[in-house]
DNA sequence: GACTGAACTATACC
DNA sequence: ACGGGTATAGTTCAGTC
């Protein structure tokens, strides 16, 4: 039977079926309905013909390849059939062969076994079966399409897999077809996935190590704790089980039950999946969470993701640890500091015990402690769905794939997203030998920052330089295809002051990345001028994707694992956008302005005795000279702003420096304030100090305050939380080669039991000792241990350093004022 | 054993 | 393996006298 459909594609798979390619897609219609797509999918690869290569040669060479086949003990895959196109590759015109195989597995085999002269090259055959699948139908990830088909009912076609798939439709793809602008937007609105958050605790940190206590579900319509613990009177969300394993099988049923789009939890690729999986396997339980009844699937790499089919996965922390932390002020990314950013609402406090210790109460806690974990996550889901939503829709990957990847995967698959409108045939991925050339190359040359001088000053511009390194290689048209072996006419020249290979040129016609990176610059112009106009969740989201996305693509062609790699285009890039500044602050100075400081794409410069709208002026004038896309503008206008000497010496300190904005917002960088490996006691010590200076204008009640808070420091009276120091685990503990206090302080948590986990904050302090001890390492204490903080050590290493060089500013030597010697006649 | 510079380490800026 | 280079600053380590 027929039917036709609006169709919302959330999760896709691929089977093999007799040999050949399956895809099934996963998603809802209009009505809210599970449906699942079957379609069937011939993969294909590119044969790229050497220029000059005769027609009648590429014919030879077409009968040849189609009479490849391959066997193996799992199936037999033959050519399909070939076609010849005229397409680029690398911005270059090239007769090309695309050869359709049965089975996409094997596009690399037979691709290895085409070894012709006259072939350049092989491509496309290392591109994710999904990726071309959604490439070539465009069927494309939480987009709605008007879909026809076969009503698939225990049908023998794709093996009677639709039987046991937990769906209201099956439908066998016949058409695809796009919707009217108005009608997806009418069904936009009316969709919202069906969002389910869990968490789960345990006796044991280490994976499948003791067991689950706990699994808390939190969604529109459930709020739920399952447990086999101590809940004869607990609260009333509470339900209790026989045991363990009734608990989780418990669990899957809910899931069947609610049949969520998509599961959440944070840190749960690493954590609660892993977990559940141990365990289940432990009771002899199937965790069938998957819609056709499968477990969920661990995907190899250097963070296993869980997959679940038809129930999008996402792990919140991996997203936004990805694409989403650069807009985050918190410090670490565990679930409390970043739900309390984003929801106002952290985590509930509970005292850690082992379960066999916990009494009545506590197990009460526990519950509410779980479910809060819970509902913070599904808070945080709502919160950046339309961030998720956007960069699905912009990248066209699938959403459980756009949650896990880094910003570079998803440039390269923007990319290859929209090679079509170029007719360009896809570069291949490096291999691990091109990978190790690329990474032993070196560093290259980049950003130019301005040494500042020392010091407090008033009425400071700041202008920067609008996505610059992106501007600039659309402005240079800097790439891979446009990259030139040797000098031509009309070729752009690029001096490169660090490499071997001095001088490097560009051809100046057009490149299909500098285009591609132009076109992204362009729509976030648009989505923010949409935004402004109409500020929503949406028009933000889509506004910073392509942001993000522009932001991202010259890192992208600096990274060795690129498809697109060219070491030469980043470093072009880093040496123009140098030039630029470098000239721009020529201008600036030549207009008679003086430039105190400047930092890749920023300017700071001083009004003195002329007036905003001269500096307005002059900002016009540099933007008229700039060339192709690049521009400069007003980032804020500041009061006051301080500069400091590095730690020894009288220069100025690059990247550390303190403003304030006409509104009283300051704007602090790189002080030991926004450093999270510093004590709380000399980070809110040096703020408040830099606060009064820029409020102010002057040092007296600055220095008063440093003087009230060393005598209470000297007199013992700062609390232990306070003198607490936070230093990041970046490794097994094994693998350092300097034994640093924080090495220290995380051999002592593993000695006592506690969870060491490469990643993790290490708390400790540096206490007094009995014997002297040199090394600071030798003083650690972890944070319950008993003893005092060690005067000497706080004073000289963190409190006095914090401050000192902000009141050389004033030439106030805070060491002498400490020691007592000169206190007479500063008062 | 004190001193010194290099190496290692973490974190920030853009 | 899973964006880039530039920069500050702490602590340890290895060598010198």
């Amino acid at each position: 039977m027929q039917k036709e459909i609006n169709f919302l594609p959330l999760d896709y798979d691929y089977f093999d079926l007799n040999g050949k390619n399956c895809i099934k897609i996963v998603g809802k219609d209009d009505r809210g309905k599970r449906v699942c797509l079957l379609d069937s999918f011939e993969s294909f690869f590119w044969v790229i013909f050497k220029d000059g290569t005769k027609e009648k040669r590429i014919e030879e060479i077409k009968k040849e390849i189609e009479t490849i086949k391959i066997e193996s003990d799992m199936r037999k895959t033959e050519i399909i059939k070939t076609e010849l196109h005229n397409k680029k590759f690398l911005d270059k015109e090239v007769r090309a062969l695309k050869v359709y195989v049965t089975n996409h597995k094997d596009c690399h085999a037979v691709a290895d076994q085409i070894g012709y002269d006259e072939v350049l090259a092989r491509r496309e055959y290392d591109i994710n079966i999904i990726t071309k699948y959604i490439l070539e139908k465009k069927l494309l990830p939480l987009t709605w399409k008007k879909i026809s088909g076969e009503i698939l009912n225990n049908s023998r076609e794709f093996g009677g897999i639709d039987n046991i798939l937990d769906v209201d439709l099956c439908l066998k793809i016949e058409k695809i077809e796009n919707l009217e602008e108005n009608r997806k937007k009418e069904l936009d609105e009316k969709f919202s996935p069906n969002i389910l958050a869990f968490d789960i605790e345990t006796d044991e940190f280490e994976i499948g190590k003791g067991a689950i206590l706990m699994i808390s579900l939190y969604g529109k319509n459930i709020k739920k704790v399952l447990t086999w613990k101590k809940c004869e009177k607990s609260q009333e969300f509470v339900e209790c089980f026989k045991d363990e394993a009734d608990m989780i099988e418990a669990f899957v049923e809910y899931i069947k039950k609610i049949k969520p789009d998509i599961l959440t939890g944070y840190f749960s690729d690493g954590f609660d999946m892993p977990y559940l999986k141990a365990r289940a396997e432990q009771n002899n339980i199937k965790l069938s969470l998957g819609i056709d009844g499968s477990k969920p699937m661990f995907t190899r790499g250097k963070i296993t993701s869980a997959g679940i089919f038809g129930i999008i996965h996402i792990d919140l922390f991996r997203f936004i640890e990805t694409s989403f932390s650069q807009y985050l002020q918190s410090e670490t990314l565990g679930l409390n500091e970043v739900a309390l950013e984003l929801l106002g609402e952290g985590k509930k406090e509970i005292k850690w015990k082992k379960s066999s210790k916990m009494n009545e109460s506590e197990w009460s806690n526990f519950f509410d402690y779980n479910l809060q974990d819970s509902m913070l996550t599904y808070k945080l889901s709502e919160k950046i769905w339309s961030d998720m939503l956007e960069f699905t829709r912009i990248i066209q990957e699938p959403l459980f794939d756009i949650t896990r990847e880094g910003m570079s995967q998803h440039v390269e698959n923007y990319i290859l997203h929209n090679l079509e409108k170029y007719n360009e045939i896809a570069e291949k991925r490096p291999v691990h030998d091109e990978i190790e050339r690329r990474r032993n190359l070196g560093k290259y040359g980049g950003a130019f920052v301005l040494q500042p001088l020392p010091g407090l000053y008033e009425h400071i511009f700041m202008f920067d330089f609008t996505s610059m390194y992106s501007s600039v290689i659309v402005t240079y048209n800097l790439a891979k295809s446009t990259l030139l072996e040797k000098k031509e006419k009309d070729s752009l020249k690029v001096d490169l002051e660090t490499e071997k290979e001095k001088e490097i040129y560009f051809s100046k016609k057009p490149g299909f990345f500098p285009l591609m990176l132009n076109e992204m610059v362009e729509k976030r112009k648009k989505y923010k001028g949409e935004y402004k106009k109409n500020e929503n969740n949406m028009t933000k989201a889509r506004s910073n994707a392509y942001k993000l996305l522009a932001n991202a693509a010259y890192g992208y062609q600096g990274f060795f694992g690129a498809r697109y790699y060219c070491r030469e285009a980043a470093a072009a890039t880093a040496a123009l956008a140098k030039k630029s500044i470098i000239e721009t602050i020529e201008k600036i100075k030549k207009e008679g302005f003086k430039v105190i400081y400047s930092d890749t794409d920023s300017i700071c410069m001083l009004l003195e005795k002329r007036s905003k709208e001269k500096a307005l002026e002059l900002l016009e004038k540099l933007n008229k000279e700039l060339p192709g896309i690049m521009g400069l503008e007003l980032e804020e206008f500041y009061e006051r702003g301080i500069w400091v000497t590095k730690r020894d010496g009288e220069f100025g300190a690059k990247k550390k420096y303190a403003l304030i904005n006409e509104k009283g917002k300051l704007k602090i960088r790189g002080f030991e304030t926004v450093r999270r490996d510093w004590c709380t006691l000399a980070r809110e010590l040096q703020n408040k100090i830099l606060e009064k200076i820029l409020r102010e204008g002057n040092e007296k009640s600055a220095l008063e305050l440093f003087i009230k808070i060393v005598k209470s420091f000297k007199e013992r009276k700062i609390e232990r939380e306070e003198i607490l120091i936070r230093t990041q685990l970046k490794k097994p503990l094994s693998e350092y080669k300097s034994i640093t206090p924080h090495v220290i302080a995380a051999q002592k948590m593993k000695e006592a039991g506690k969870p060491v986990n490469i990643g993790m904050l290490v708390q400790y302090f540096i206490a007094e000792t009995r014997e002297k001890k040199s090394l600071v390492r030798e003083k650690v204490k972890l944070e319950d241990e008993k003893g005092e903080y060690n005067l000497d050590y706080y004073l000289n290493h963190q409190i006095i350093p914090a401050v000192d060089n902000i009141f050389q500013v004033f030439g106030i030597n805070v060491k002498e004022i400490i020691s007592g010697k000169k206190q007479t006649t500063l008062f």
